[in-house]
DNA sequence: GTGTAGATTAAGAGAACATTAATAAAGATT
DNA sequence: AATCTTTATTAATGTTCTCTTAATCTACAC
């Protein structure tokens, strides 16, 4: 596994460096945006620690640039903790996780091996799962070798649930991802965008957790 | 989330007090060492805070006699900005994070909603009981590794029996835990739940204590 | 035995979600 | 610009499941 860590203070750097070597997980340290586009966009980069307080660019703008750019490497974003609203706007802009400085490093290795876990198989630009394919670069979705059509929604809605098996998205959280959470919906919009990603793909594989949201079950794609 | 306010402070306690119930946090303040004691033994305590200094005992005594005693409950510290080393020595003794006085609520609420998410965190977003096993992610339970139908309120009735085995719980405190609070309800719902989940796991694993509550016995679940 | 707390049932009300269809909006085509 | 096509949202309706209620039954305490 290799990591770049984004983290212009030496003293964490060095404290975390030394704990993912220990586990023998190679670390690139950076200490700006420009070197963390650099290897981000020319590494085999398999995670980003992303401290948002750089001193060149707000991290923030760094990581919504990658997602428009179709890069999807897992970001874990590392913020202070009276900065909370930020890690909101991060986990909207695509961030898959967050911590709150400071953390013990218990919890960040924890988080990393998390990701890393969650992340492997659909490395690059393609996810899968099953017999369900996801082209991010071309949009083009397929079901048993089959293309099939999704409207702008429905592969938004698509491409969240891949991104999160086995794990319960709220409502509001669904919303959030498919509307970008400026504009919102006073009406069912997502249960009919629900109901028609199950006909075209699998009645069952998104479930519904009642009064909460629905959650993505893979092992139903084969 | 239900917390318990150790502050002797009636004028801070208030504000705190408010600022929680204003969230829909249950909260109960008390303002001695004794009481304090009292509900961390006897109730379902989701999170502390606790105010070094109480009239009647040394709030560092306290809390190094909850760890000592593996209560492992969430200790959020207050203290005043001229105690600092009080909060070194209190991270020491086991408590999870500290603010000084005078602080801002967002800040406390900031903390409070983070501490409880840790603290989820740390038991692993698995709960597990002899044969029951119960995924805080996917909310999926297991008896005897089959799958079993909870309904909303029954899951969140037998999250609470198993995150406080062998302790009395009242009635109005599992009313409080599984409605939150602000409504409640004039009939013998919480009995059907209870007969509920005896009914789909095991007929004796929650006990009657007449008159008062019920009690969660693990060792049945073998 | 009698009173009371809780257990057991069953049924009605209500909530949550699924489904369908119609309208509105956006975009493409001519 | 007008029309046509696709997509999104809304609203109405249908279905399923859950919760509460209330009535009756049982066991325990005095």
């Amino acid at each position: 596994m290799f990591v770049v860590l984004v983290e212009d203070d030496p003293y964490i750097a060095q404290s975390i460096v030394a704990a993912l070597e220990f586990l023998s997980i190679s670390v690139e340290h950076v200490n700006n945006a420009r070197d963390a586009d650099y290897f981000i966009r020319h590494s085999a980069v398999d995670l980003c620690l992303l401290d948002l307080g750089l001193p060149d660019q707000d991290g923030l703008q760094l990581l919504e640039n990658w997602r428009k750019d179709a890069i999807h490497i897992p970001v874990l974003v590392l913020t202070a903790r009276n900065h909370t609203q930020d890690c909101v706007q991060a986990l909207n802009l695509g961030a898959d996780d967050y911590l709150t400085k400071p953390f013990e490093l218990n919890e960040l290795i924890a988080r990393v091996y998390a990701l890393s876990r969650r992340h492997r198989g659909y490395s690059s630009n393609q996810l899968q799962s099953g017999q369900l394919h996801m082209n991010l670069d071309t949009q083009e979705v397929s079901w048993h070798s089959q293309n099939i059509q999704l409207s702008r929604r429905e592969y938004s809605l698509l491409e969240t649930f891949l991104r999160h098996p086995n794990q319960i998205l709220k409502n509001e959280e669904l919303i959030d991802k498919v509307y970008g959470f400026q504009d919102s919906i006073e009406s069912n919009a997502l249960n009919v965008h629900i109901y028609h990603l199950r006909h075209k793909i699998h009645p069952d594989f998104i479930q519904t957790v009642r009064g909460v949201g629905y959650i993505f079950k893979p092992e139903l794609l084969t």
